[in-house]
DNA sequence: AGAGTTCGGAACTGATTGGTACAATACACG
DNA sequence: CGTGTATTGTACCAATCAGTTCCGAACTCT
């Protein structure tokens, strides 16, 4: 019945993700915004209610899109040891860091942020992070050393690597020549070689 | 010759360290920091010369006062153990943020922030991170297990665990119920059961 | 006591923040 | 081919940002 709309709302919410994943969400003004979308300010508030809004529906395609893949990788059956899983994804993702992608995790750098005092966003962010344990655990029930962990010792293990994920992000983003990022899949290697309790 | 300072410089950069800790340093703003200090905009400026100058001394203020504890309890040479020494200082982290201090490490939450991109800023947390890894690297040399690695292999092992570190630490800060907090220091103490290369 | 300086505090600046109001526009439907 | 409706783009808004200016007050030294 009206003048149809000029964007796609998922290319808007993909390219609100790239913007916001390279500068967080303080950091992204709405000039930023407006830029790397392609449209104007009349356009984005019409269509996304109010910033907030439009990174909760980013968040939401972040777990749709790269928690997604993380899991699938984490339960790639023609992967059959686990362990191998967990390497891979942290080979990954510090290869993508040394080859000069430096926007680390949009979850690690949310919660490290300050918008964590917001509950919606908090909420959100909490949310796919447990998908990545929930991914981390489903790697583990099929790792040859680790599947007879009850579900605590499982659920402690996979917290420990999720911690260390989250370390490992923050310093792609960080820009900092510590070398941890070259070293962190032997670290994983390291959690993973020790026995099950 | 003139009018003597009401305050104490000293304490105004350890107040503005408890400001910055709190918020952050983008998110802190300048009357955050005027009430915390409790200080007005002319003394502020006269005294510091600006927002980041001030962030920069009590960034050096840090690394002397915390990280200077930290490095201090890593050599601790009433606890022979290394191993033990690591272990007390993520049980230390832990217990802070199990007991409502979620302010992390200053350190840790700048270097996930956007304001890694002022070189002068990057280059006081890197020093402060390499403190901390340092300090690990004194205390791998006092572990009867790995007191023989070879340099390259130590150093490895210790940007392993302040990869842990920092990802505790922003959990720590996140407020998320993600229970890693609770379990990190299991973690740690996985990744110092493994035998050395 | 008087001269010389520095400090403290408030008013102000220009830029930028996220968000709104409204008029012009372009399309779908009858 | 017009009418109605939703989108678009621009101009605007108040609030806040870091930083500056300036004058009166307070103190030290002679």
């Amino acid at each position: 019945m009206a003048r149809p709309r000029e964007f796609d709302t998922d290319d808007a919410i993909r390219n609100a993700m790239g913007v916001f994943w390279e500068k967080g969400y303080q950091d992204a003004s709405l000039p930023d915004l407006l830029e790397g979308m392609g449209l104007t300010r009349g356009s984005l508030y019409k269509a996304f209610k109010d910033k907030k809004t439009l990174f909760l529906l980013v968040l939401e395609h972040y777990e749709d899109a790269a928690v997604g893949a993380a899991q699938a990788r984490l339960s790639d059956p023609e992967i059959p040891d686990g362990r191998e899983r967990i390497l891979g994804l942290f080979e990954a993702s510090a290869a993508v860091a040394l080859e000069g992608d430096h926007r680390g995790c949009l979850l690690c750098t949310a919660a490290a942020g300050f918008e964590m005092s917001d509950p919606e966003i908090a909420a959100a962010v909490q949310q796919g992070l447990e998908g990545i344990r929930a991914g981390l655990e489903t790697a583990l029930r099929a790792s040859p050393v680790h599947h007879a962990l009850d579900d605590a010792a499982r659920r402690a293990l996979a917290n420990v690597i999720l911690t260390h994920y989250i370390g490992l992000r923050v310093l792609a983003r960080s820009h900092l020549p510590l070398g941890a990022v070259e070293t962190s899949v032997q670290g994983v290697a390291r959690l993973l070689e020790a026995q099950a309790a």
